[in-house]
DNA sequence: ATCGTCAAAGAGTGGT
DNA sequence: ACCACTCTTTGACGAT
């Protein structure tokens, strides 16, 4: 994952981390003992993918009651969705047809794997947008007070100011605010000698 | 061994 | 058709 934040505006690229194809997961976390469907005994890659699916579907089609009966896609079907989704986010009926068709599905379930898997990743997303904008707010917060800490040295400076500094950074006059036309010349020498200093941390302020 | 908790993932529902 | 929201199931894991 990457987080590249730009001058203008906030731009993240991110992976999703959710497919690997190394048959062991780094750390072996939840995610890689779980493609492992524990319910079969595969014989074969080949039985392994269609078993579990003809099993499930079978409960499914035999099971007259409500209570469904949650099918786990195999290691292979899991691992094909995920290189159809990475190649496209949406499919076309006819490439959902063929998916269904390839993976012993229904293309109901081709549908919905798709759009939970989407959804997941926008939440990701949202997740990582939200975590960079966290650190952002928390840096804009560390540079609020050392500029603060700036305006109250440059008001010691002038001890005789009770109101706040401004200065327009097109002109570069300085002002009180509560007494802006009267003070700017006489500000002009009290302040000339921490002039580059102003001209940073009043930036905000125009005439 | 078992119990509680949690995250992940499959699926249902209603709105657009 | 797609999305947001939700429920449900499943499996891992730690505590006891």
């Amino acid at each position: 994952m990457a987080i590249s934040p730009n001058s203008s505006s906030l731009e993240l690229t991110i992976s999703i981390p959710s497919f690997s194809p190394s048959p062991s997961s780094p750390g072996g976390d939840h995610h890689g003992m779980r493609d492992f469907d524990i319910n079969q005994t595969p014989k074969t890659e080949a039985d392994h993918m269609i078993g579990a699916t003809q099993h499930a579907n079978e409960e499914d089609s035999n099971s007259g009651g409500r209570r469904r009966k949650k099918l786990r896609l195999t290691k292979e079907q899991s691992h094909l969705l995920e290189e159809s989704f990475i190649q496209s986010h949406t499919l076309t009926p006819k490439q959902k047809k063929d998916l269904a068709t390839f993976l012993k599905l229904s293309q109901r379930q081709v549908e919905v794997w798709f759009q939970n898997r989407r959804a997941r990743s926008k939440l990701k997303h949202t997740e990582m947008e939200c975590e960079y904008l966290k650190r952002w707010f928390g840096s804009l917060k560390e540079q609020n007070r050392r500029l603060q800490i700036e305006v109250e040295e440059l008001r010691a400076l002038k001890p005789s100011a009770t109101t706040a500094l401004t200065m327009c950074p097109r002109c570069e006059r300085v002002s009180d605010a509560a007494d802006n036309d009267s003070n700017a010349v006489q500000e002009g020498a009290a302040v000339s000698s921490s002039r580059s200093r102003m001209t940073i941390s009043s930036s905000s302020s125009l005439c």
